[in-house]
RNA sequence: GCGUCGGUGGCAGAGUGGUCAAUUGCAUCAGACUGUAAAUCUGACGGGCUUCGCCCUACGGGGGUUCAAAUCCCUCCCGGCGCA
């Protein structure tokens, strides 16, 4: 039996909660958890270079996206180039997300306005996915496509309209050719609106595609050797979902496992809850594409290991900064505390004249340099900087933030 | 001095008798963003109110024509250009 490529081990764990503190061994180092995972979707975190990352963030892994370097500039190249860490020059541990996402992002959400994350869900704004729910008419019209059908899904190019298909196993592929530590089974996420017949019947197919995923990965040997492999929990906001889907996912024999699809706040806590009860305790699991740093808590707190999420960068670009507030608080049940942060848009005008550093509870790189009214200016004048250091300021705070929790897990 | 073109909301610049409190861009002000179609998007932007509508004041100043003027006429002021 050959050693796998990616292990988990955990370090300590909470009593009266499902939060651990772990180590997740990849072939290109160590991943301590919990950990925030910095997301680099087309193979650049937005702004900032592998040396920046590594001086000024501190990120301990990178995620980045199969949908979106198949389409550009092509898996076989990364392949030539030695794979994703030699064409990007991360120094990290990386992972690739299997292009699930777009299913949901460029198909039932395209243009809707709808987010995975629905805050309230409204009953007059209900967005189906699925099987023909986009006519060729409207696909025209909209120069966009996204058909899911049993085998796959045949998406058109956001870029330049050329149609692509995927399925379990060519998704597996072009992870294989791009070379991540760690890779994701292809999944489809769903709309926070669906309905319950629509997620079962969702949910069902990312199993069947999780099974066919496992059997592609391991018909290549090279790959299987050095890229471990995370099956997707769904089912949406349904808690009887969660658990079904997390008990079909545990008998498979995966190297993890992602907590993919949608929530929305009030039931982010008790999905997370049953899915990590049913999830085996030895394997690492990650939680798609959240969060805010009270989410994080709340999934620590709920047994996650690793985060991403693109709200540190995207926020960072359109001006909004996390800045702590200086008051630390305290989760319910006592186990872990945390400061507070809130967000600032630092081109408010009141920040224009703020020469105070741009947080002053912080101990980054940003914060000990610059002042809110140099970030304003940036900001202000349209200056590339602007994005590059609130980037910077955003990621490190909540990668030093995850950490902070790390290091109660290890101590309490 | 003569001729000519022009003076529109913070700026640029549309409109050239009613559908104009006035297109658009920029600037300004505010909001949003959770496995990145995103250095993006949304809203407000003369004043007031009982704000899905109503009332004031407004397109250089003053006067006039008209049921009705940013739009037409007269006059004054200011600016560009041309000729002296």
């Amino acid at each position: 039996m050959n050693e796998k490529p990616v292990k988990f081990k955990i370090e300590n764990k909470s009593k009266n909660t499902l939060a651990r503190a772990g180590v997740i061994n990849t072939p290109n180092g160590d991943i301590k958890t919990p950990a925030f995972v910095v997301v680099g979707t087309k193979g650049t975190v937005k702004s900032l270079k592998a040396e920046d990352l590594t001086n000024y963030v501190g990120n301990q892994v990178t995620l980045a996206n199969t949908y979106h370097l198949f389409l550009q500039p092509g898996e076989k190249l990364i392949a030539e180039a030695g794979g994703l860490h030699n064409f990007t020059k991360w120094k990290t541990p990386t992972i690739t997300d299997s292009g699930g996402f777009q299913v949901f992002s460029l198909g039932a959400a395209f243009g809707k306005g709808v987010t995975k994350f629905a805050t309230e869900v409204s009953t007059n704004q209900v967005v189906e996915g699925g099987i023909n729910v986009y006519n060729k008419e409207l696909a025209t019209e909209h120069g966009k496509l996204c058909i899911i059908d049993e085998e796959g899904v045949t998406f058109t190019s956001h870029i330049d309209g050329s149609m692509h298909r995927f399925t379990a196993e060519r998704s597996i592929e072009i992870q294989h050719n791009i070379g991540a530590d760690i890779i994701i089974a292809f999944d489809e996420c769903t709309s926070p609106t669906a309905n319950y017949a629509y997620q079962t019947e969702a949910m069902e197919r990312t199993h069947r595609w999780a099974k066919r995923s496992i059997l592609a990965h391991k018909q290549n040997y090279q790959a299987l050797k050095k890229q471990g492999l995370y099956g997707v929990v769904q089912g949406g906001r349904f808690l009887d979902l969660r658990k079904k889907s997390a008990e079909t996912l545990s008998a498979m024999d995966f190297d993890g496992f992602g907590i993919g699809g949608s929530f929305s706040k009030s039931d982010l806590f008790d999905s997370l809850k049953v899915v990590n009860q049913t999830l085996p305790e030895e394997k690492p699991r990650h939680l798609l594409g959240i969060g805010e740093p009270e989410d994080i808590v709340l999934g620590v707190l709920n047994g996650c290991d690793t985060f991403d999420c693109v709200n540190p960068t995207r926020l960072a670009r359109t001006g909004s900064i996390y800045v702590k507030t200086g008051k630390i608080k305290t989760t319910e049940c006592g186990t872990l505390s945390y400061p507070e942060i809130e967000k600032i848009n630092i081109k408010n005008n009141k920040y224009q004249k703020d020469l105070s550093s741009v947080d002053e509870f912080d101990d980054g790189y940003v914060a000990n340099n610059y002042s809110k009214a140099y970030l304003a200016h940036l900001f202000k004048a349209n200056e590339m900087l602007a994005g590059h250091l609130a980037s910077i300021h955003n990621l490190h705070t909540i990668v030093s933030f995850t950490e902070h929790l790390r290091l109660q897990l290890l101590q309490n």
